[in-house]
DNA sequence: TAGGGTTATGTTATAATATATCATGTGGTC
DNA sequence: GACCACATGATATATTATAACATAACCCTA
């Protein structure tokens, strides 16, 4: 382990295979339990559980991959239970979902609710959120010369990450 | 008709209400076939209808919803049917799919095969393509820096438009 | 002109994703 | 204890999309 501690940040997941991801995950979980509790919400068993599942890596997972993950664990459970603990957690801006993927990946700066943009490699699937004012300026800068007035953003930019340069796009 | 014949292009869409959207609907049929002509591909009756019920509107229409119409048509038509005749016209750069919303919508500049990033209204649902240089040269910069090599967006910008300002976002 | 390839559509079935609705449990509080 | 808010359970169903195989229409060419 000795040489791969490092968490996960937005902006650097580590390129070596080998990070500690149990890192990244407790990090998260220990994280996702200090906003709860600073916000007075519920960070329940089944939400922390399926917050855990999101969690299984730097991947989007799909919501029926976690229903499945729970009925590996014996407590099966229904979709109206995932999406419902999906919804909190979204709403908490513990999680974000990828609308070209249907699926949802873990939020890695969650003290700071915002809306994300994502570099998604195709190959490996690692998901990152990118963050840049420079974005929401373009946006904002292209916004205004059309008289429209943004409120949200879905930003999902496909390609290879700097682990799969090789690979077919 | 005589104040209202402008077509609409990629970037206005004419703000009065009463544009003549029959006239959007010609040149994009025109359009298509003349594009089809030269690129030797078959716009069938089918593709061809698929087409016109997308651009009933600036609005992304819903596959299921293009069933509806073909059953109105009397053409029943079944879903594959329909899902085939969309991923010709996605190839031939004549529809987008918007995928946040699982819905299609027109392309406006067909004649120039791209990947369109788009503002769509939250209250209308009028959704415009945005043209912009400026776009994939910030997200050209930022992927460099993670050494990420772009292959294709998606960019779907939600807020209220030109027409809607004082709507609730 | 029969055979074979290509393209497009038809048909059936089902997969994958998501939500509406009503019922139950649980913990606080008046 | 009665009530309320919140979370989950359970059932059913809606919505979106595709797999797999069959048929048809057309063109080519030997």
């Amino acid at each position: 382990m000795s040489d791969t501690l490092k968490t996960c940040t937005p902006t650097s997941i580590p390129n070596g295979k080998k990070h500690d991801h149990r890192l990244c995950i407790s990090t998260a979980l220990k994280e996702a339990e200090e906003l709860c509790q600073a916000r007075d919400v519920n960070l329940t068993v089944t939400r922390r559980r399926v917050l855990e599942l999101v969690w299984q890596g730097h991947e989007p997972v799909k919501a029926y991959e976690i229903i499945d993950n729970f009925k590996a664990d014996h407590q099966a459970t229904k979709p109206p239970t995932v999406y419902r603990a999906l919804d909190f957690l979204m709403d908490n801006g513990l999680v974000h979902r990828i609308e070209s993927l249907n699926a949802f990946v873990g939020c890695t700066r969650p003290e700071n609710q915002h809306q994300a943009n994502f570099f998604i490699c195709t190959n490996c699937h690692r998901t990152t959120e990118i963050e840049s004012g420079k974005i929401a300026a373009t946006f904002e800068k292209l916004a205004r010369q059309q008289d429209f007035t943004i409120s949200h953003k879905t930003v999902e930019i496909y390609g290879l990450c700097s682990r799969c340069p090789d690979k077919e796009p």
